[in-house]
DNA sequence: TTTAGGG
DNA sequence: CCCTAAA
């Protein structure tokens, strides 16, 4: 995982001094050193320079990760936006990435964090496991977030060994909690109490870690992507219409598709058959779904039927 | 790995 | 969104 075509000159300062200032949405954690991420994101940079890795590389990512934990606003109030940008998007991580131009910088940050998820946890695989510093003295070593990092996205691709299931359990054989750390202690609970948060899940855990991802609501230009593709392509083919038409938004998956799909039929079956001042009445909902989009998906809905359910299985 | 469907 | 039986 080399880094080469990482420019070293002048790279733009990403430290942040995010002050003490917490976040504007009050939906965050409140766990005392949860705001504090900047030291702790240097304290990774170190461990990993440690390991003789890529520094700038691991800056552009940990600024693009720090940047998830403090909210896009806070990113974009960055004076060097552009620069740090640019040098995220010229790491080696990102090259399959660089057809973003067409896109918004929301929609390139917006990407950011998940391009950093795979890279971030290939890095840590690589890596000789956890440092197994016995002595006590190693207490500044350990670094929640570095931990986060890792866990954080499910396995997939070249992530996963082979033969081994891509799912959520797996990844969690992979956690672990050092044995120094009481269940009740204040760095325990601490991670994960920001783990859970960073996942955007209120998720009691139940043995079960970072699950859900933050949810996104789709655009109505994604919608007209996904229509166009179901148009062009026909239902069912999801995987291929991510590939043609949601190849820059990286948290679009597949499934993701399929299930929106399923949401539109479903909201292209309660069509309003009232017209107000030439205009079709919308159901009443929040921010629902244009409605000639969803003529357009009920048309399709019957070029392109959705497979039905497989033949009924008889009991015998 | 990708889909279809239920949760 | 998550989870998973099926294909």
């Amino acid at each position: 995982m080399s880094a080469t075509s990482m420019p070293h000159t002048e790279s733009p300062s990403f430290s942040l001094k995010k002050s003490s200032k917490p976040p504007p949405s009050s939906s965050r954690s409140a766990i005392p050193w949860f705001y504090g991420v900047g030291a702790q994101i240097t304290t990774t940079m170190e461990y990993s320079e440690a390991l003789n890795d890529d520094v700038d590389g691991y800056q552009s990512i940990f600024k693009a990760l720090e940047d998830e934990f403090l909210e896009v606003e806070h990113f974009f109030a960055q004076p060097n936006f552009s620069d740090v940008i640019d040098q995220v998007l010229s790491f080696d991580a990102f090259s399959s990435h660089k057809c973003l131009n067409d896109t918004t910088p929301a929609d390139v940050i917006d990407s950011i964090p998940e391009i950093c998820d795979d890279y971030l946890l290939d890095s840590v695989n690589d890596e000789t496991s956890t440092p197994e510093k016995t002595d006590s003295t190693a207490t500044e070593e350990v670094n929640p977030l570095a931990r986060i990092f890792r866990f954080k996205t499910k396995p997939r691709g070249r992530n996963v060994k082979r033969g081994k299931p891509a799912t959520y359990d797996y990844l969690k054989t992979f956690w672990r909690i050092p044995k120094r750390y009481g269940d009740e202690s204040l760095e325990y609970r601490s991670f994960v109490a920001v783990y859970n948060d960073f996942n955007g899940g209120t998720k009691t855990d139940k043995g079960s870690i970072g699950r859900r991802k933050r949810h996104k609501s789709w655009s109505i230009p994604e919608v007209l992507k996904l229509v166009e593709g179901v148009s062009q392509l026909g239902v069912g083919k999801w995987t291929e219409i991510r590939r043609l038409f949601f190849s820059s938004c990286h948290h679009r998956s597949s499934v993701d598709l399929k299930d929106k799909w399923r949401n539109l039929l479903r909201a292209s079956c309660k069509l309003p058959c009232v017209k107000l001042r030439g205009e079709w009445v919308q159901g009443n909902a929040s921010p629902t779904i244009p409605h000639h989009i969803l003529c357009r998906v009920r048309e399709l809905s019957v070029t392109h039927p959705y497979p039905r359910k497989q033949q009924l299985k008889i009991k015998l």
